[in-house]
Parts: structure tokens; C-alpha cells; sequence
DNA sequence: TAATATTCGTGATAAAATTCACTTATAGAA
DNA sequence: TTCTATAAGTGAATTTTATCACGAATATTA
């Protein structure tokens, strides 16, 4: 064990937020057979350096040997507990529109210990329908299947205005966690854990780097 | 003008990523129909330091007055401003999957100025229908469409095995900013701007996030 | 087997980002 | 009109993050 995690130095919030950037490229790596990996190779793949690298994994423990490198494998699997992913993770979705579905679609997720248990909605229209192998409920019912199957995790795609009120529902039904896509910093009830995806955001971040980019021509 | 644009201090990263979410909150109360506005209280909605935020517009300008605060609507039209929100920006979209049909039918892009002028697949199930007003085109014409109608962005939504051939093709035609959403690191060719979002990495922070609390009980 | 080249892990240093704390301006009250 | 409270803007200090550079361990070659 390194003398880091010995000490329990808090891992910066940087180091933690690259993490699945490390997960994604070993598994790529993995995919593609290769055994062996430096810090030097692996770095230069991922664009940052190779003592950045090195820095980072020193949180965790030691998972190289010197003079050799990282196996692939080995770096891959701690990573992977280091996120968690030997857990299974249930979740509820309430929102089913277009991401609702695409999250459910996807096949990414469950590869990742992600078990989608039920999808809700208010609208009629969607109530009752086939979405992958789950069928919509009514969100009316929402805290009663939570209370009946609890999950650890709520993922809130509701429209911005309904995104509130739903994130208290499942904070109230004691989900742990909070994965929202509506665009609106959510309040918590207790110390449940949330995490956004603002995709406006990102375009905007874009909009500004193609505007810095044209201003120094 | 402030000193700090005057002597050109480059804007840090960390600025520039938070600017949308001022954004955000700005055009949030200009709907609540607020005039007025200080660091203290703009800053406690967002969960930052009042002293950040003014850090951060500084970097832009003097937007405020002292003993005042500031005006909601200059400050938004003054970030509009930074983020280049009064321009229209064109992209086609190529991936007329789950999420390319998301961002079409999401009508907060069109209004932040992201005008969709095309969306393509390679599957003959989806090449010729319809998502939103757009007829799903087939990728093969992609080259020759942009040749015809140039675009300053390409999105990325195919599966992560087509995506670096895809943006290849969106580089050598012309556009000069790729969002994608395909877990991937692009390979550039040019001096194209891509801004990623890695909705697994999200997914991934949250599963260690729920971990990290559980060990500290 | 000995010599040499790699490459990790980490303490020290540098750079970047955030917060502090103070000056100045001005709004609003007396 | 004067006084007081508020609050922006900013240089400096602090904290956080990233990089450097070197010692120690190991692989590989001669
Ligand atoms: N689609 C995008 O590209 C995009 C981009 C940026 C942000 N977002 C955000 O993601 C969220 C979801 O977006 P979307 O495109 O899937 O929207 P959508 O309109 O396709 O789906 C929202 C669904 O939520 C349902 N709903 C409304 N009120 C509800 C309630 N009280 N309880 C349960 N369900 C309710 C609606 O019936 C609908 O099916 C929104 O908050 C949106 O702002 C989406
Ligand atoms: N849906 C999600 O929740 C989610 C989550 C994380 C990442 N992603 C990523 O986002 C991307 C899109 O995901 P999705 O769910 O929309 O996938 P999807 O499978 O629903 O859609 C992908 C579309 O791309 C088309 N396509 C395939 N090859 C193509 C090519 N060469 N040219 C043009 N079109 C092509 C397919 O026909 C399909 O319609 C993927 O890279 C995926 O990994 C999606």
C-alpha cells in the first residue's frame, strides 16, 4: 500500500474526475490484447503526463513495477474497484423521453453494473409503453415502487420545470444518489449525492472556444 | 474596460467552464422577472464564493457598480455576449440513433442559436425518416452535402467504432468545432475545436461518489 | 553474471485556481 | 446634503493541482 492512501490524504477532486477516463482507455487497451503499458505510453494516449499519470494512481496504491510498466489487466481491474464497478447498482428513471429512452437503450451501462429496475412518466401517452423491456409507469406511483424495490439510484430527465419536485420524491424514497440531466442545480434533502450532466453547458463551452479561436486569427 | 482584458491575461479554463453556468442562473432569473442582483446572492444560488464569481467576471469586464450589485439583464446580455450567443451557429448531426435524435428534437439548442441543418446514418432502416423536420440523409452524401452547405459544427453520435472515421470526414469538410458524444478520444486533423461529453465518465463519478460516503460511516 | 536501460513512486517545486481582505464607488437613509 | 451601509473590483495570500526530477527497483542485454 502507498504511504498516501496510509496517511488518508484526501484524493483531489481532479484525480477523482479523471478516473473514468483512466477505466475507459484501459479497457480500450484491454480490448485490443495489449499486456503491457508505461505510464509513458498510456500518458501520451490519454494527453496528459506521464507524472500526472503516476501522481494520480499513487492515491490509490502501487500498481506498477519499475523498470517494467503496468499490466493492462491488473491497472484495469483496480481501477475498476476503485470506481466500484464490481458492485451492482439499481437505479430508476423518471422522464421517459428522449433520454429517458436513450439511457435505457444503451448498452454501455448495464456492461457497467448499472441495473435499470423502472421508467416513469406523467404523460399518458407514454404510460403503458415499451421502453427496451421495461413498460412506462405512472410517476403517481413512483414513491410506492420505491418503497416496495428500493433503488440506490435516481436519474432525473424530466423537463427542467418537473426536475425538483421529482429529485424530493426519490430523495424522500431514499435513493443514495443523483444522476440529472435537467438543467437546473437541484436543492438536496439530506446527504444524497448528485451528479449533472449539463449538455447546454458543453455547447456553450463550444460556442466560446470557436469564438477564442476565430479572435486570434 | 478592466486591466485584466487590457493586458490580455489569458482566460483560465476553469473560468471559461463555469461561464454557461452563469449563464444559466442569469437567464433563469431574468425569467423570475429580477432586476437586480449582488455577488453575495448570485453566488449562494450557485453554491460558489462571492468573491469567485467576481474574480471570474473580471477576467471579462466591469459589469456591476459598487453598492449596487449588478443588473440581471446587463450581466446576462454582457455573458450572452462572452459566449458568442448572438451569433447563429450551423451543424449537422451524424448518428440518428437514440441521442442524435435527442438533440434534434431538444428545443433549448435552437434557442441558445445551434441551427441543425442536417442529420445522417448509415442504416437504410433510418436513412429516409423523419426526426424532427429533418429527413434523415445518407451518410455516404455527408462529404458532398458539407461541400454544398458548409456547417462550423459537426456532432458526433454514432457508436464509438464509427465515430473517428466520421469526424475524419467532418474535419476535411470544413467544420471548425466537433461535440461529441462517442467514448473516444478524436484523433484532430486541423485545428478543429471537440468538446466531448463522456456520459459514462458521469455515470462512473457518481458510482465512486456513492462509495467514497459509504466508507466514511 | 554484470552492466545498462527502463520506469515506477514520490518529495519538492511550480503553476493554476481560489479565497481573502482592502480600496473605492455609490446607493439609499437621515 | 451628509452619513452610512453596501458591494464591486482587484492585488496579495492561500490552497489546490500539476509537473519536475531523482532514488530505488526491476527488466533486459551483453
Ligand atoms: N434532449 C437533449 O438533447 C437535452 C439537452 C440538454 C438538456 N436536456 C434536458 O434533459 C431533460 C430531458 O430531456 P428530453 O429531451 O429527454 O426531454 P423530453 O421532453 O423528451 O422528455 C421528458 C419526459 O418527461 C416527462 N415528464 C414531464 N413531467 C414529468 C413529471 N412530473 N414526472 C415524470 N415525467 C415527466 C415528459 O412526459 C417527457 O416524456 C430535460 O430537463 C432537458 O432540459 C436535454
Ligand atoms: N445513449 C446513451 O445513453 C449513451 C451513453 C453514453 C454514451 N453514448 C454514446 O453516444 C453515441 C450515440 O449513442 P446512441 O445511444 O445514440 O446510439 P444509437 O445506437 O442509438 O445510435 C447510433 C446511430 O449511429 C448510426 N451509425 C452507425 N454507424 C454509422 C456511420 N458510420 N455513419 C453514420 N451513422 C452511423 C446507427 O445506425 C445509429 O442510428 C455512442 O457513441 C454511444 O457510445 C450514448
Amino acid at each position: 500500500m502507498s504511504a498516501k492512501t496510509d496517511k488518508m490524504v484526501t484524493v483531489p477532486k481532479a484525480v477523482i474526475n479523471r478516473l473514468p477516463m483512466y477505466h475507459r482507455f484501459l479497457y480500450q487497451l484491454l480490448l485490443e490484447g495489449k499486456e503491457k503499458i508505461s505510464s509513458q505510453e498510456l500518458s501520451q494516449l490519454m494527453r496528459i503526463t506521464s507524472s500526472q499519470l503516476r501522481q494520480d494512481l499513487s492515491y490509490f496504491g502501487e500498481f506498477g513495477q519499475q523498470g517494467y510498466g503496468y499490466r493492462v489487466e491488473t491497472l484495469y481491474q483496480a481501477i475498476s474497484g476503485i470506481l466500484g464497478l464490481e458492485k451492482q447498482y439499481t437505479a430508476v428513471i423518471v422522464g421517459a423521453g428522449n433520454i429517458g429512452r436513450a439511457i435505457v437503450n444503451y448498452p454501455g451501462f448495464s456492461r457497467r453494473g448499472l441495473k435499470i429496475t423502472g421508467i416513469f412518466d406523467n404523460n399518458p401517452k407514454n404510460i403503458g409503453s415499451q421502453v427496451g423491456n421495461l413498460t412506462v409507469m405512472d410517476v403517481e406511483h413512483l414513491a410506492d415502487f420505491l418503497k416496495k424495490y428500493p433503488v440506490q439510484i435516481g436519474i432525473v430527465s424530466t423537463p427542467v420545470q418537473a426536475a425538483q419536485k421529482v429529485a424530493y420524491i426519490l430523495m424522500k424514497s431514499g435513493v443514495r444518489g443523483i444522476w440529472n440531466f435537467a438543467p437546473i442545480m437541484l436543492e438536496k434533502n439530506g446527504d444524497v449525492v448528485v451528479e449533472d450532466i449539463h449538455l447546454g453547458d458543453s455547447l456553450l463551452t463550444l460556442f466560446y472556444r470557436l469564438n477564442e479561436k476565430e479572435g486570434k486569427n
